[in-house]
DNA sequence: CGTCCGGTTGGGACA
DNA sequence: GTGTCCCAACCGGAC
């Protein structure tokens, strides 16, 4: 019988720490051993992923190859440019592949990606070993446990939790790695579609990455770099990789007092150099971390200071509570499935009228990727939102943040995300996530899209009378304002008073601080003078008229599966002047206000394959990163 | 892990 | 010692 030729294929589990598919590979004890990763087509095209995630995920990358390159020289990490469910089956016959090894994946894409997998896996009779590493319990079980019903309280979680049993401790990292076979890629490069390409406003040039064959420019199966996805260099101070965090979670750990009496909503927003947070998520989402193992070594820490009598903090609030958290809102996915990302078609998730809803398909009853523009200001407050140009300076340096660095403080997602859904702009909380997916390194499609359903209050979380004011939320934690001086430079120099409300500062104060409280946010000077937008609307104002559109919304008290919601006849639950688009009687499926069938865009890329919730945005490139398989393909002419 | 407001409480200054 | 005023700190309810 010949030996086991196997390849593990890295996804989401950058590390070799506590991997239990990795050491089921390695178990195998294989002839030939290949650790490789496909680049796909959705994360380059399809999904939106900003600058700083792609340099965090190459660190990831580059930083496992060397690992395993310390470990064995002929070995690394091969990175082949083609997307695994065209690849795959070539590898397959190519390399005599007897195994494929990888970790359960909970995400819709990447469960109809694996599931395209694992039918070619089985035609050219390859065993396929799965195995659950990327949250606490397994999802899937865990809903079981839950009686087939989405987690949508941490109680549920626990208690499901509970019936499964201890979790799993971690396994041996490897301490030895086997050669890999011969490397012959010699067949044809199947390159996928570069179009719709939903990152393009991101770039400064070309996406190249999947040109220079499958072994890339130098043959070596090296890592894209960002030059070759046509990105400018990243900005954030934030670095991936394993043996990153190993060396960060150490010196964590050090100080039991942190650990053990951690409560998240004591530590402040407002922190910076160094925050007041572990940092722990973009490594957690990458894989570079197992949350496993984070887990258990808290876990010590606290038997440790239980034992001496010392307190101990405990969940919801303490660093246990976060990571239940997210086992929550992976809970919640695997339930609910590509859905749990949007309102339409949701039944856990409440439906509420709010500005620049989601375009649906009502066939395949998933978002398109655009949306409506049902208020022209509306769409303005958007954009000064996503771009950090509210005129509130606490919002503005959270969302500059954000997008300098690829991360903000949990309650400073909150506070942004409060204000941009029901206390304060009104707008669809599904804008706000996509705003996240693309900006955040820990982006995690679970946890971004349960979180915002928890600020908006359309699902885990409903007490919307808790509302986030942009000025004495951040004058609460940082009364000086020195997290905005950090964050939004032109009001550096402004006098304490009035930091929070530089609008209320008289000219003379302004003169003073150098900059000047005008305009809209268009610019950022005027005749010479560096401006900063007066406040975009009176909060107050706003946040009146929210909490009513939020009590008759509730009133109303239907689900994104009403059958109104799914039929548009939803607004005759509204009175015609409640907040959101809500006059009339009849409307468009979804949140929209109204309904045209689809104009044409929609057949170019049915026409090359891709699955109609993937169509072209109306207008302005988004799309849901939930969607089902990214199916476009299309031959590149000749070999490799 | 909300904010605002109004009412109560309690300590200190002072008559 | 006691009454009164002030104000900050605290608390509970409403939204």
């Amino acid at each position: 019988m010949s030996k086991p030729r196997v390849i593990y294929w890295f996804r989401t589990d950058l590390r070799l720490h506590d991997s239990p598919a990795l050491k089921a590979a390695l178990d195998l004890n294989p002839e030939a051993f290949y650790p490789i990763w496909c680049w796909d087509s959705h994360y380059v095209y399809r999904a939106r992923v900003g600058v700083n995630r792609w340099q965090f995920l190459i660190d990831c990358q580059n930083d496992v190859s060397q690992s395993i390159t310390k470990l064995n020289p002929k070995s690394k990490l091969f990175v082949l440019r083609e997307p695994a469910v065209t690849l795959l089956p070539k590898l397959f016959k190519k390399w005599n592949i007897t195994h494929l090894v990888f970790e359960k994946d909970t995400d819709a894409y990447a469960k109809a990606r694996d599931q395209q997998v694992l039918e070619s896996a089985k035609s050219a009779g390859v065993q396929v070993i799965i195995k659950s590493g990327r949250t606490l319990w397994d999802s899937d079980e865990i809903v079981k446990a839950n009686r087939g019903q989405p987690t949508m309280s941490l109680t549920q979680l626990q208690n499901a939790g509970n019936r499964l049993g201890d979790i799993a401790k971690p396994v041996e990292t490897p301490t030895s790695w086997p050669d890999p076979g011969d490397m012959d890629v010699d067949f044809e490069h199947q390159l996928p579609h570069p179009h719709p390409d939903f990152n393009e406003e991101g770039r400064n040039g070309i996406d190249w990455s999947f040109q220079s064959g499958i072994a890339g420019p130098n043959g070596d199966f090296s890592a894209p770099t960002l030059d070759e996805l046509g990105f400018p260099p990243a900005t954030t101070p934030y670095k991936g990789g394993e043996s990153v965090i190993m060396r960060q979670l150490e010196e964590l750990l050090a100080d039991e007092e942190f650990i053990g009496k951690f409560e998240k909503p004591k530590t402040s927003p407002a922190a910076f150099s160094p925050q007041s947070t572990c940092l722990t998520s973009p490594y957690l989402h990458f894989g570079a971390l197992s949350c496993r193992y984070f887990y258990h070594k808290v876990e010590e820490i606290l038997v440790r200071r239980r034992k001496q009598r010392k307190t101990v903090s405990t969940p919801p609030t303490s660093l246990h509570g976060q990571l239940l958290f997210r086992d929550m809102y992976f809970g919640a996915q695997a339930a609910i499935g590509p859905a749990f990302s949007q309102t339409y078609n949701n039944g856990h998730c409440r439906f509420i009228p709010w500005h620049l809803p989601s375009k649906v398909d009502p066939e395949t009853r998933l978002v398109t990727g655009g949306y409506e523009v049902d208020d022209e200001e509306k769409e303005q407050w958007l954009h000064r939102w996503t771009h950090g140009m509210t005129g509130f300076p606490w919002i503005d340096a959270i969302m500059r943040q954000l997008r300098l660095e690829g991360w903000c403080h949990h309650l400073a997602r909150h506070s942004v995300a409060c204000f941009l859904t029901r206390g304060g702009c009104y707008i669809s909380w599904e804008r706000g996530a996509e705003v996240f997916e693309e900006l955040l390194l820990d982006h995690e499609v679970s946890c971004n899209a349960g979180n915002w359903q928890w600020l908006s209050c359309t699902a885990f979380f409903s007490q919307f009378y808790r509302c986030y004011s942009p000025v004495a939320f951040g004058k609460k934690w940082d009364e000086d304002g020195e997290f905005i001086r950090k964050y939004v430079p032109e009001l550096r120099n402004f006098p304490k008073k009035f930091i929070y409300e530089p609008h209320k500062a008289p000219i003379a104060d302004q003169r003073k601080a150098g900059v000047r409280i005008t305009g809209n946010g268009s610019q950022t000077t005027q005749d010479g003078v560096p401006i900063y937008p007066k406040p975009m609307f009176d909060f107050s104002e706003r946040r009146d008229i929210c909490m009513q559109g939020m009590k008759d919304a509730y009133k109303a008290g239907m689900y994104g599966n009403d059958p109104k919601v799914l039929d548009g006849t939803w607004p005759s639950a509204f009175s015609d002047n409640s907040e959101g688009p809500t006059a009339g009687n009849e409307a468009g499926p979804g949140g929209l206000s109204s309904w045209q069938e689809a104009d044409g865009s929609e057949e170019v890329f049915a026409e090359i394959g891709l699955p109609q919730n993937m169509s072209k945005p109306h207008g302005k490139k988004r799309q849901a990163s939930q969607s089902t398989l990214d199916g476009s393909l299309m031959k590149k002419p000749g070999k490799k």
